[in-house]
DNA sequence: CCGAACATGTAACCTGTTACATGATTAC
DNA sequence: GTAATCATGTAACAGGTTACATGTTCGG
């Protein structure tokens, strides 16, 4: 009955119920869908099945919403409960490394011979630049949310500078 | 024949054939089981059938190797040089949020009591300094290798910076 | 000789993606 | 009225995980 472990997507479902007010499948979904982060495409196929998994293991309770539309409102069981909070209070879990797209590639960008290089990192400047911005622009969030894009922000400003440390180091040489 | 779009693993495998000198199925597989992020597990039932597809789509030839063990030596064909520049040039991607356990957990660590809080905190911190030490440690790496440890590190010291910026915040307005 | 590491793969299972299907409500 | 949004799901497919199966080579 009790699930043994709880995936980042089960993880992240409680925390939408428990903690930011989606109470309902269709909200949690859409929350997943407006999420910037690549890793989340709140497809149905993905998150129905998911509440429905979290439904049967006893972490969360229905109750009937708006009859005509056959909502069905969402909320966290005792055990849905304690089940976040172990899930989210794990520290070999949330300090691990993750699946970083930019880290996988970085190093590969050396390899480049200095002219392609060049486009390359600048190409990258200007992408992290633009999705900084759109993070910065992100105002309607509730404070568990806006800890989650300050964090995203941190990590992009982290990856300017590497990339203008890496142009200005690599340009110097080639002058 | 020509495949569509790299997954993250997939383009990982050609890293590993293409710049990093693991020219087997075997070697490819121990260096992701080798890897200290949480998002390559180096399954045999993912890797392998991951260079299947690769070879498949043309990117990657085969050589016999040594005929009693029956090994393959890999390496990149053309297009599978061409599709890996592809992969990781292209910003949309590079750029992109990624997957991080840390920045989804983050915000809840707020809805704790007080108490509860530190103690979170306090073990996020040890575990964020042991998983540094880690990173800190390897030495057996290749450029393309060393600059991706670089950013993990990178990442593992803004997580610290944090936790000790939340830490001594939050205790402050507690004294 | 025996265990560890090398070397390759398969099968059952679980999860996520894409695309589809259905229907109600709201804004114009 | 009609398009967008709300609301809930399913089916086929792709991909990853776990566990198993098989055999070789090397160090002690």
């Amino acid at each position: 009955m009790a699930k043994q472990r709880l995936t980042e997507l089960e993880g992240a479902v409680l925390t939408e119920i428990g903690h930011r007010g989606n109470d309902t499948s269709f909200k949690v979904r859409r929350a997943f869908e407006r999420s910037p982060s690549s890793s989340w495409s709140g497809s149905a196929g993905a998150v129905y099945p998911a509440i429905a998994r979290l439904v049967d293991a006893g972490l969360i309770a229905t109750a009937p919403g708006d009859t005509r539309r056959k909502t069905r409102l969402l909320s966290l069981t005792e055990a849905g409960l304690a089940a976040l909070e172990a899930w989210f209070s794990d520290p070999l879990a949330a300090c691990s490394i993750g699946a970083d797209p930019f880290r996988l590639r970085a190093g590969l960008w050396e390899t480049l011979p200095a002219g392609r290089r060049s486009e390359v990192i600048a190409a990258m400047i200007t992408t992290v630049r633009a999705e900084m911005a759109k993070l910065k622009g992100r105002d309607d969030l509730d404070p568990v949310e806006r800890i989650g894009n300050d964090l995203a922000q941190m990590q992009q400003e982290m990856r300017l500078g590497w990339l203008i440390r890496t142009k200005t180091g690599r340009m110097s040489g080639c002058l």
